[in-house]
Formats: C-alpha cells, sequence, structure tokens
DNA sequence: TACGAATTCTGGACAGAGTCAAGTATTAGA
DNA sequence: TCTAATACTTGACTCTGTCCAGAATTCGTA
C-alpha cells in the first residue's frame, strides 16, 4: 500500500491511525484537522486529538502532507505536495480551489529583497469571491 | 492630528482608546493584538480586550491598518495599507519583514486559472530562515 | 453649555484550536 | 518471543478571539 511505504521510507511506523488519517487527507483535500479526525474515526472506530494532531504534524515535517492556514481559519491539510502550487479562497463562503503556479516550477521563490533570508518557500493566496457567492 | 482625522473622515467616533491604538500599531508594525493591547494600556492606564478587538476589526474593515494572519501565529497588524507589498517570515523566530511586490501596483492579482472568482487580493508570504537564524 | 440618542467601552462568560504531560499500548528489530 | 523505542490515550490547560448586557462616552443640536 503506497501510505504504508511512504511511511516505511520515512523511517517512522506504521500503525492503523496513520494510515486512516493519511487515507482521510487524501480523499478530503483542504479539510480541517477536526474533519480528518472525523473521517478517521468512521474508519477506526475511534482516535484521539492528540494522535491527529501528533501525526499531521509528523506528516508535514517529511513533507508528505502541506498545511495551508487562511486567515480567519483552522489548519487545512491536502496531500499535494512538491508543485508549488497556490490556493484561491472565497472570501464568503471559504471554498477553497488549488491554482497552479503561474510562473513555473518555483520561481515565485524569488524576493524582490530577501533582506538575507534563505527562502524556501512562497505561499500564494488568492482571495475574493466564487462565482455563485459573487452571483448570490 | 493625523489618526483623528482619519477616524473623522471615515464617519467614527474618536475616543482615547482608538487614538492609542492606533498609535501602538503604527509604532510597533507587525505586532499582535495583545503586544498592541499592551502598548495601549501603557498610555491609558487600561483598556478592554474587547475595546482591542473591536477597534483593530474597524480599523480593517476601513482599510486604515491591514490583518496579517500567518500560520502558527496569531493575527498581526501593520499600518501601510495600499500598496500590495509582501512579508518575510522567518520559520525559526518569526521575524517579519516587508517586501516589496516584485511585480509592481497589483499584477499579483492574476491567478493562472481564477475559476470565475472576482479576486481581489493576492496574500504572498516569503517563509524561511532569517540570517541570525541560519548562521545560529 | 447642557441634553440625549447613538455609539463605544467594560467585564465576565464562553468557544474553538491546539499543546502539554504522564501513563498505557503497540510496533518492529534482535 | 522479548524488549526498547515509538506511538496513542486521556484530561487538563493555554491562547486567541467572540458574545452579551449594562455602564460610560461622544458629539450634533438647542
Amino acid at each position: 500500500m503506497r501510505f504504508e511505504q511512504q511511511l516505511r521510507d520515512n523511517g517512522v511506523q506504521v500503525t492503523a491511525q496513520r494510515l486512516a488519517l493519511m487515507q482521510a487527507v487524501a480523499s478530503h483535500p483542504h479539510a480541517t484537522a477536526d474533519d480528518i479526525a472525523e473521517e478517521a474515526r468512521a474508519a477506526l472506530g475511534s482516535i484521539s486529538r492528540q494522535a491527529v494532531y501528533d501525526t499531521l504534524g509528523m506528516l508535514v515535517d517529511k513533507n508528505l502532507i502541506r498545511r495551508i492556514q487562511p486567515a480567519g481559519s483552522a489548519a487545512r491539510y491536502e496531500d499535494r505536495v512538491g508543485d508549488n502550487h497556490h490556493h484561491l479562497i472565497c472570501r464568503t463562503c471559504s471554498v477553497m480551489f488549488d491554482v497552479d503556479c503561474a510562473v513555473g516550477s518555483a520561481p515565485c521563490l524569488v524576493a524582490s529583497d530577501d533582506h538575507g533570508f534563505e527562502v524556501d518557500e512562497a505561499e500564494v493566496i488568492y482571495w475574493g469571491r466564487c462565482s455563485s457567492c459573487a452571483a448570490g
């Protein structure tokens, strides 16, 4: 199974909780920790909040998933990593879409003045109103 | 006084609390609501938490200040508005610098595929390590 | 200068998201 | 199978931020 392999490749133990959480993230991109816990709970019967946070944090560290935390919302998670894509969020209903990087592979990384930073990510969020909210 | 004028221009009442909060935001860019409350408290003697949140929210609505909410941190406020600038944040120590928009006035607003959204803002955060954290 | 309605501030309770710590259970290598 | 290391559970707790109702302040008008 893919998830099990990803865990082993990263040198961490394989547990039912982790597999269920990875499955939940994969099937519900942009879900919150709570949504993911709910999903995993349906598969496992129960899982503690702490296991959810620990695991999601570990997966983010291992770069197996990505955490996005838009203003005014709990953190969200997605398993699409490594392609430097961005997000489009509706201010009214909070729907979130993926948007490919307009520029290319990772050139958004270049800031006009980097103040001596070693920049490793450029997070871009486009805020606006989705077509249905704009219409309604 | 500039702040008083800004409030009157926006049709809201002028109060000691508001002036102190505006002063605090201006003198401590990128401060959290709590830092700002602390600063205002030093000037006024005391101020309720609710007044702080109400006022900051109102100032953001009136576009007199801007709220930034980086992942893993409380919301921060700054009085530099209307110039579409971005931010550079250190993952280690959380220092935050302003970065001018590399492209120009507001062209970052263009997403590669806008999914029918009416986009009004492109929020860009460069994540990395500042020179002193990278050195240490 | 005083009045009064509208606006704002205070204080306290409350809620959501996430963290800490200690003890128990599970995994996986020998 | 045994054991050490890793992971999970439980429950208390912190930090941001919001809700509410009543008290205080602002400011246009007389």
